[in-house]
DNA sequence: TTTGATTCGTGCGTGCACGCACGGAAGTCA
DNA sequence: TGACTTCCGTGCGTGCACGCACGAATCAAA
């Protein structure tokens, strides 16, 4: 009965891979009163700005309603901008605002070591396979809203 | 100033790759009115049980303080016990209820979809190597306690 | 056009991620 | 046998992870 502690090893490395990587980012943020997924949020914007909310979300791998939350938070630290979108009125444009811009260099410097640890441990080859197989992972259980199988109905 | 984007690439291909699985596991088992956090918590006392909270909180890589939490739902809902300690009076073990086993053999068969998504893409030794390099990136940021660099302050 | 299906953002509810502070028990050392 | 330190669990507060339902705007046909 041992070989479900095998199967689970790749879910269960990736969990305690990702947990860490956010309790230290998180840490480390904190000094500047921002926490780590903020941090991506404002990387994603510092390239690619003026983006709407869902585009955002996207790009971040998060869900558009998390999203907005952040928003009205980063808006009300006034690290965010969020303007009427020119021809959709349904949609706002997101970006940063030139305090968030100047706090995000801060906390691109802040982040460093992290990333330092991260990669210290990987050659380059590593790294560069690690993502590759990340990314395979990922585009593997996206499916494209597959339609549940029969076999996987509840009784 | 494109370095970022390569650089930011594994950290972002980390957090793509959980949050497809957390948010593909929290849809399959929903259907048996469970989290997929509450399966880890279940998978982790299916071997191993009636550890102390901290233990459990250890072994699936987590806060004992969001375990609490997570604890007091599961007892409400029948599938796990906590009884005092044997000898420690401050601790309580923690072990699955027999509804807890039951449940959780329904939710391994319902998981295994998941795991053969993600299995599917990788070669047995790819498989291997992602989960080495995972656990490698994971050692490397659980540092124990470094004290924070003196360029690291705060101003 | 008017109908109908999509898409954007909002608002709400639940659960998990922590940190922090508190009280009580255990262990240590004088 | 006190006094100190460490460790366990609890309780509380904040932020992120969603899903779901709603209103409004857009877009596609009819």
């Amino acid at each position: 009965m041992d070989w479900k502690a095998n199967v689970s090893k790749l879910p269960l490395a990736l969990r305690a891979a990702y947990l860490a990587m956010h309790r230290v980012s998180d840490a480390q943020f904190a000094k500047y009163n921002v926490t780590a997924d903020q941090f991506v949020l404002l990387a994603t914007l510092d390239r690619g700005n003026a983006m709407t909310q869902r585009e955002l979300a996207s790009r971040m791998s998060s869900d558009p309603s998390t999203v907005r939350a952040m928003l009205v938070l980063l808006e009300k630290n006034g690290l965010v901008e969020r303007n009427i979108h020119p021809t959709d009125a349904r949609a706002r444009t997101v970006a940063l605002s030139s305090a968030g811009k100047r706090k995000f260099q801060l906390l691109w410097k802040a982040g460093e070591s992290i990333r330092d640890r991260m990669y210290g441990e990987l050659s380059v080859d590593e790294a560069k396979l690690l993502i590759e197989l990340l990314t395979r992972v990922s585009e593997s259980l996206v499916s494209e809203r597959v339609p549940a199988t029969v076999s996987e109905s509840v009784q």
